[in-house]
DNA sequence: AGTTTTCTGTACCGTAAGGTACAATGAAAT
DNA sequence: ATTTCATTGTACCTTACGGTACAGAAAACT
C-alpha cells in the first residue's frame, strides 16, 4: 500500500513573520556589510525575528546569504538577465549598465553590488561563499560571451569579433560601476561613466 | 639649561625582525584576506612574529593595516604615481592598466587590489577602515581629473573633455580589472580587456 | 476538550576574536 | 660585572561571534 505524502498541513503554531519579507532585510544587510561583516544580532534585528526562527526557517547564515543572494538575482539584478533578450548587443550593454545604475537610486547604506562586495576577499570561514561568488561573477561573463557569439552570428555583431572579451568587459565595467558606486560616486556621474565606457563598443 | 634628545640610542633587547619585511607579509595577508577577514593569528604567522611584538612595533590591527596599505601604495601599486608623468591623458591610462595587469603576475593568493577588496563592504568595526579606503578610491580620481585637466590646458586632450568623467571611467575600469582579478581572470584576459578600456578614449 | 506539532523567546554553549600583563631575555651603556 | 631597558614568549583577559537546548505559546487535528 503506497501512502501519498501530506504535503501542506503540518498543524502547530504558525510563523509569525513574512520570510520573504525577512529575507529582503536580510538581504538589506548583507549588501550593506558583507557576508563577514554580517552578524546574527543586526541580521536578527533587521528582519524582526529571533535567532531560533532564523535558524528554523533558513538553516544557518552562509544558507541564508545563498538564499538572500537569489532573491537579489532575481529582485533588484533581475534586469541582467532581462537584458540578455534586447535586440543587439550594444542594446544588452547598455540596458546592464544603466539598469545596474539606476538600481543604485535612492539606495541610502546598500551601495554597489552584493556580488562583488559580498565577499571580494575573506577569511577561512568565508572562503566558501568567496569562491562561489568568484564562480558566479565569472558565470556572468560566460552568459555573456554566449550572447554576444549569438550576436556575431545574427550578423548583429561583426565577423570576428572577441566575443570573450567583449563579455568580459562588459564585466569589468559593471564591477567597476559597483566600486564605484560603493565609494559613493552619485548615480548621475555613474551615468555618464556608463556612457563613455559604451564608446568602446565594436562598429 | 637645554637637554639634546638623543635620538637612536635605547639600549635594551634589539628587535629582532625586519620590520619592513614583517610589513610585507602583513600585506599579502590583508591583500588576500581583507581587513576583517585578517585575523591576529594568521597575521602574525604569516610575519613570523607574535603578539606583544606586533602590538610593540605597529600599534594594532588597524594602524597595522594602515601601514601595509601604504606600503601598498609605494610598492605594488607605485606604477600609479608613476603614470601621471606620461607625456599624454592616453598614456597615463594605458600605462595604469598595464601596470596593475602586470601587477597580478606570479600572484598566487593575493589577486586583485587591496584598495578595492581591503574592505569594500564591512561590518560596524571595520566601518573606519571601509570609509577611508572609499575616501582614497575618490582622491584617486580626483588626481586623475587634475591629470587630465591639464593635458586639456597643454592641448593634448580637446578642448571640452569632460575631464572628471574620463578619470571616473579610468578608476572604474581599474576597479573592475581588480574584481575581474579577484575572480581569477587571467593576465592574459585582463591585458585584452584593457586594450578594450582604451578604444574609448577621446580622438 | 485535549493532543499534537510547530514556532517563539530566553538563556546558554563553545570557540575565536582583538588586545594585554608579566616575567624572562639579551644587547648596549656604565 | 652590573645595570638598564626595549623586545620576546607565555598565558591570560574581555568581548563577541555563530549556533543551540529547552520551556512556553499558539494553531490545527482528533
Amino acid at each position: 500500500m503506497l501512502f501519498l505524502k501530506r504535503l501542506p498541513m503540518p498543524s502547530g503554531r504558525i510563523r509569525q513573520f513574512d520570510i520573504e519579507e525577512a529575507l529582503d532585510r536580510a538581504l538589506e544587510v548583507f549588501w550593506t556589510r558583507g557576508y563577514e561583516g554580517s552578524t546574527l544580532p543586526e541580521l536578527t534585528k533587521a528582519m524582526g525575528i529571533n535567532r531560533p526562527s532564523l535558524y528554523a526557517a533558513f538553516g544557518n547564515k552562509e544558507q541564508l546569504f545563498r538564499k538572500a543572494l537569489d532573491r537579489y538575482q532575481t529582485g533588484p539584478m533581475s534586469f541582467l538577465a532581462d537584458a540578455l533578450s534586447k535586440p543587439t548587443a550594444r542594446a544588452v550593454a547598455e540596458a546592464i549598465f544603466s539598469g545596474f545604475v539606476r538600481m543604485q537610486r535612492d539606495r541610502d547604506k546598500a551601495r554597489g553590488c552584493l556580488i562583488v562586495s559580498g565577499a571580494l576577499a575573506a577569511g577561512e570561514e568565508a572562503e566558501t561563499v568567496r569562491r562561489e561568488l568568484a564562480q558566479l561573477r565569472q558565470a556572468i561573463v560566460k552568459t555573456l560571451r554566449e550572447r554576444f557569439k549569438g550576436a556575431v552570428q545574427d550578423g548583429d555583431l561583426p565577423a570576428g569579433t572577441d566575443c570573450a572579451t567583449l563579455a568580459r568587459y562588459t564585466a569589468t565595467v559593471l564591477g567597476g560601476l559597483a566600486v564605484q558606486a560603493a565609494s559613493g560616486t552619485t548615480e548621475k556621474e555613474l551615468r555618464l561613466v556608463s556612457a563613455m565606457a559604451m564608446r568602446a563598443w565594436p562598429d
